[in-house]
DNA sequence: ATGGTCGGTTGCCGA
């Protein structure tokens, strides 16, 4: 079963690069973040003639959303709103082969990483806190879940052009590298990209729109993840980051991440 | 040290 994950900034702007990423990937599921639409306006039918047609999203209007399409049917489709907000940051649902499939748009965090004076740093934190405890107390690790999307925190040293850099930046500050890391060992979550693809070896999804030769530079962060509950240990048989797709006419700031699992 | 670019029922805000 091949899943993508991608983070397309707005879904409605970008429907052509989905319908070319689908075609190159013929992917089973697609997991959107940053969909920027209400449901009622997210174009569905477009997307079902590519052959994804069954779906799960929660969107707002402007901000966030997100959305899991599928080949294959989906069930008991569910978000939660960790810190009492309702802003469209989670979706998940049930495939027919029993796997729970989950995209996550994780807070950005504004520019200052201090929680006391800056309070969507605080939301961020908070989110991931939340997050974290949810999990061990909802769900089985022994289950098959899946969980991808942009968590917006790239915690490998490796994870970011430069470590030193970078240790200020939001993003990539020692109080968001071991809120993830906590939340990845309060379920036993695995992380696919790295399971793949050990440290140290570069592994980015997200170049910013501000530099003038995004591959030129480089300077790239892994922003984007794929997490498998350790029921699923033992079934990814491969893993890429679409790289060109950063570089296609009007494009996301972010790459999709394509998994395979034998399952 | 600074400013750089996107998207959205836009003229700022969030990223």
């Amino acid at each position: 079963m091949r899943i993508v994950t991608w983070n397309i900034n707005s879904v409605r702007l970008r429907l052509p690069l989905l319908q070319r990423l689908v075609e190159d990937l013929d992917p089973d599921v697609v997991l959107l973040q940053e969909t920027k639409v209400q449901d009622p306006q997210f174009p569905l039918k477009d997307i079902a003639k590519l052959g994804l047609t069954h779906s799960a999203i929660r969107g707002m209007k402007s901000y966030n959303g997100v959305a899991i399409l599928s080949k294959h049917p989906l069930t008991d489709p569910d978000g939660h709103d960790w810190v009492g907000r309702d802003d469209a940051r989670h979706v998940l649902a049930t495939l027919p082969n029993g796997v729970e499939i989950h995209s996550l748009y994780v807070p950005a965090g504004g520019d200052e990483p201090d929680p006391a004076v800056n309070d969507k740093f605080r939301h961020k934190l908070d989110f991931v806190s939340e997050m974290t405890d949810w999990f061990p107390r909802a769900r089985d690790p022994k289950a098959p879940i899946l969980l991808a999307g942009d968590l917006n925190i790239a915690p490998l040293e490796s994870d970011v052009w430069s470590h030193k850099q970078l240790l200020k930046v939001v993003s990539h500050t020692p109080v968001e590298t071991e809120g993830l890391a906590r939340a990845q060992e309060a379920f036993g979550w695995i992380d696919a990209m790295r399971a793949h693809t050990p440290a140290p070896e570069r592994l980015y999804t997200w170049w910013s729109y501000r530099a003038k030769d995004w591959r030129a530079a480089d300077r790239g962060r892994r922003l984007d993840h794929v997490w498998l509950s350790p029921g699923l240990e033992g079934t990814l048989r491969a893993m890429r980051v679409i790289e060109d797709a950063r570089g296609w006419e009007k494009p996301s700031d972010h790459a999709p991440v394509v998994v395979d699992l034998d399952l």
